[in-house]
DNA sequence: ATTTTAATATACCGGTCGGTATATTTGGCT
DNA sequence: AGCCAAATATACCGACCGGTATATTAAAAT
């Protein structure tokens, strides 16, 4: 061993992360990586295999970091309502103060990945499935605890709840201002008021 | 003149659309258009000054497209919960069976010229807000006319059904499947259901 | 029929891409 | 201290990129 591998990878995943959410991954270069990081090709491929596995590294550590502060978030909250009304109030922030620049990695993979880079659509799709079926696990507890109405069906709330907070998204980012996210999220507020008991 | 070059031009946006589509702008190659036509550069740069003129072209070709046949279809209906439903079942069978490969243009777009491509930028966020305010219209001649509740925000509501939509169309593109975008459909549905007098 | 000119094809440009082979440097081991 | 091996840097590869300059072709004008 020498130098620091560990180090070394992880500053290359930091880095690119930011510029492969931002300019896509197809877009963007590892010559966009080396500039960022200072580190030359011969230190990236010493520690990935190819860009697709640098892509598929920056890919978790973006859904790792978004899905880590969700998951706080959520945790903080009693009530299946109050857990909601979190997320929508992460996602204002996130627009607002991008903890990744470039948007949300989830949405930006999954339009990107969902005609070619097959490596990366499996990965999109689990991701994906897990925030969705955390979403339902909230749901049907809320509705198990009382909190939410029992006729509520869970899954169709958390697909569409989940949908409408990443089409916000893309409408806030192109239109460069949090305008459209606010009106979603009132929109949302008030579903998820409807469905509180 | 020689040849027919608006026929020349017509064919290459024709050709270029599904694959800008599909693989993104900058991932597809002009190779690919040469490929697709059957033309050879000199004809594309004939007509064309350079690759974005035609990617400007075959964006606001796929955005006539999707919002003819959205027009037509809530044409054919006379109240506005009947034109917001032709919406909806306009993007399912849009799933099921794309007048265009790739998914939508206007999200596809949205999501790839949010930092990059200015050129690009400016025509996306003004064909969301010709799809905005002409939902907006909807709603409010619906309350006008007394198919609405009058206390709904029409603004509020288009943007979210709009955002809802294009979430969920990203959902069941990644997924392969019209799943997710059944559930969103079911629950959009009701909200219709919701506001109609 | 010939000329003219617009449209398209061909050939080529510099630059950059992902990737690799090799040289150099660095830190741990003896 | 000196060596060894791992990590990083350098130099280079063929392929392809967008774009252009020029040759060829085909239709309109005379």
């Amino acid at each position: 061993m020498a130098r620091n591998p560990e180090q070394t990878r992880q500053l290359i995943i930091d880095k690119a992360l930011p510029i492969f959410n931002t300019k896509g991954y197809s877009a963007a270069s590892l010559s966009d990586i080396t500039n960022a990081t200072g580190i030359t090709k011969g230190a990236i491929y010493g520690n990935f295999k190819n860009k697709d596995e640098v892509v598929t590294a920056a890919f978790e550590k973006g859904v790792k970091i978004v899905t880590g502060q969700i998951g706080a978030r959520i945790k903080e909250q009693k009530t299946a309502p109050d857990k909601l009304m979190a997320m929508l109030n992460y996602y204002a922030e996130y627009i607002s103060k991008p903890p990744i620049a470039g948007g949300c990695p989830v949405l930006n993979s999954s339009v990107e990945a969902d005609d070619s880079l097959p490596f990366l659509r499996s990965r999109v799709i689990r991701s994906i499935a897990l925030i969705k079926d955390s979403l339902v696990k909230i749901v049907n507890r809320g509705i198990r605890e009382g909190q939410i109405k029992h006729e509520v069906d869970a899954e169709e709330f958390a697909i569409a709840f989940y949908a409408t907070i990443e089409g916000a998204i893309s409408l806030s980012r192109i239109e460069g201002d949090g305008r459209s996210y606010r009106y979603v999220k009132q929109f949302l507020s008030k579903r998820i008021t409807e469905i509180t008991v």
